[in-house]
RNA sequence: GGCGGCAUACCCAAGUGGCAAGGGAGCGGUCUGCAAAACCGUUAUUCACCGGUUCAAGUCCGGUUGCCGCCUCCA
């Protein structure tokens, strides 16, 4: 069966038919560049992302395209407050973007097209829809007319009696019904501005989108991703503005992701629960980070605290350490000239779940990119690999036996990659993690290394109690030490564990 | 007030009418000098509650309760 998304235009999930077959047109709402980016845009980030790369997956050639929108109320605000100018506040904070953005392993899309290189366009779209008498100027600004669109608020299910009687919309004497929204705005002195046939000013938001995604993707495109907040009033908006100047459907399929809460509470500046993805990088490794987001489903809220955090840096420690264990004990040769029959011999059971990996991942993914149940196979797949090298005790695995452990990984992490984790050298990874996690321990590396040097000596000369103290020493540092055939290795107890 | 969503074990969580995935934590065991890690076993006769449809309901329909989001910038 193949792909099914939900569709928030339709409220039920259907099945993905492209416009063009073979080719997807996908955009995806950026950010405004006025403030680093926090765990909220990360959770979007890495869930369009894991779509972007499954579509891919299923062989679609897609064109990914993600906006910046760097002309905005709080960019010029933002700007006035650091005593600079917009360009230079924007610049800066789409470096911070991508720098926090590779941190997190995400693609780069298609195409990244800056709000402030398309004003022609939205000038373009604007004067049509003045053309079409669906938007009037009213003193220096441009607005759409909402009565004049009839299908507005079929996103977000409201009708415009239905908006009004909420009572909660400041009424503005420029305005001819009050959810009239602005496309263009007339400049204030000092602030930033773009000739205009209705003067000098500036683009409103909705209309950037519109116009990018029109012009890289065409008047009707596949599918608009971005968070649920941004279904009312942006996409709403976008649905108007598009459809009443083209008279054409704008997107297919619309996507939108649930919510990061924070200790089940809503993340919000007043409330000073905001996490800034780089300084929680600082202490949680980036794919923890992202199996985290992904053990739950894209559109449910996910509730972020220190008790969820640990468990998916659990998890994905586990994880690691099979590939861990696969490398030291199977030759990086083993020879994969092999018939199925004899690999099938070694294990018939994680033979099958290797073999039968593919079919499932994409059976759960192909059900509105059902990550977590993915990821329920993946486990299923490791703790049957693992308790297959485990039957060896601390043996070296050869042969057929090596054979079979190596391609279970090898699929492993083919499809762990399709959700961007398992990209690592699993040594890489436990390096990263170690020094990532050190900073909480009041120790340095080399102070770590002494301590268990010293453990060692005593443990050669059988002298346990010494041994123990040293362990325990450690421990008090939420540091843990585990004894390997291959040495010693040492961690940092999670946050849960300190 | 209007619109929408959610409720599954100690916790997180999947579940598109047909024996309740997966992870964490706990308990018992194997391994270990002892641990840790890992593995094995174990932990929901039941899915907020009450009705209904059906041979069959966590899943569909109606109602009740509780929680959450949006309606204003917001991923």
């Amino acid at each position: 069966m193949g792909l099914r998304v939900y569709n928030t235009l339709s409220k039920s999930k259907e099945e993905f038919i492209p416009l063009e077959p073979g080719k997807v047109r996908f955009y995806v709402c950026g950010i405004t560049v006025y403030d680093y980016c926090h765990i909220g845009h990360a959770r979007s980030a890495i869930v369009f992302d894991v779509i972007y790369r499954y579509l891919c997956h299923l062989g679609y050639q897609v064109t990914y395209a993600r906006n910046f929108t760097d002309i905005d109320d709080k960019i010029i605000r933002r700007a006035n407050e650091l005593g600079t100018d917009y360009r230079t506040v924007a610049d800066r904070f789409i470096a911070a973007f991508y720098e926090d953005m590779d941190a997190l392993g995400i693609l780069r899309p298609d195409l990244e097209p800056l709000a402030t290189d398309h004003i022609p366009t939205m000038i373009r779209i604007i004067e049509r829809l003045i053309a079409k008498g669906i938007a009037y100027q009213s003193g220096t600004d441009v607005y759409f007319e909402v009565e004049r669109f009839p299908g507005y608020g079929k996103l977000s299910g409201r009708s415009l009696d239905e908006m009004l009687a909420g009572a909660r919309v400041e009424v503005d004497v420029n305005k001819r019904n009050p959810l009239d929204f602005v496309l263009w705005k007339g400049s204030k002195p000092g602030e930033p501005v773009w000739d205009s046939p209705w003067g000098p000013g500036r683009p409103g938001w909705h209309i950037e989108c519109s116009a990018m995604g029109c012009e890289y993707l065409g008047e009707t495109f596949d599918i608009h991703g971005g968070g649920k907040d941004l279904i009312f009033p942006h996409h709403e908006n976008e649905i108007a503005q598009s459809e009443a100047a083209f008279g054409v459907p704008f997107v297919r399929y619309w996507l939108h992701n649930g919510f990061v809460n924070i200790n089940n509470q809503k993340m919000s500046k007043s409330l000073g629960n905001f996490f800034i993805i780089r300084d929680f990088l600082k202490q949680v490794h980036p794919e923890a980070l992202r199996l985290f987001v992904l053990s739950k489903h894209y559109r449910s809220p996910v509730d972020f605290n220190d008790e969820n955090v640990a468990e998916a840096e659990k998890g994905i420690e586990r994880f690691y350490g099979t590939l861990a264990a696969i490398q030291a004990r199977t030759p990086a040769d083993a020879t994969p000239k092999m018939t199925d029959q004899a690999l099938r011999q070694q294990d018939e059971e994680l033979f099958s779940l290797a073999a039968a990996l593919p079919e499932a991942f994409e059976a759960a993914m192909n059900n509105d990119f059902n990550t977590a149940l993915a990821i329920g196979h993946l486990f299923s797949l490791q703790r049957r690999l693992q308790r297959f090298l485990d039957q060896f005790g601390q043996k070296q695995l050869k042969g057929a036996g090596a054979v079979l452990a190596r391609r279970a990984a090898a699929v492993l992490v083919e499809y762990a990659g399709l959700l961007g984790f398992l990209t690592r050298n699993p040594e890489s990874f436990f390096d990263e993690q170690r020094k990532l996690k050190l900073g909480s321990t009041g120790m340095t590396e080399a102070e770590v290394e002494g301590f268990l040097e010293l453990r060692h000596r005593a443990r050669l000369a059988k002298d346990f109690t010494e041994a123990d103290r040293l362990r325990k020493e450690l421990e008090a540092r939420n540091i843990l030490i585990e004894d390997t055939p291959q040495g010693t290795r040492w961690r940092v107890g999670s946050r849960s564990e300190a």
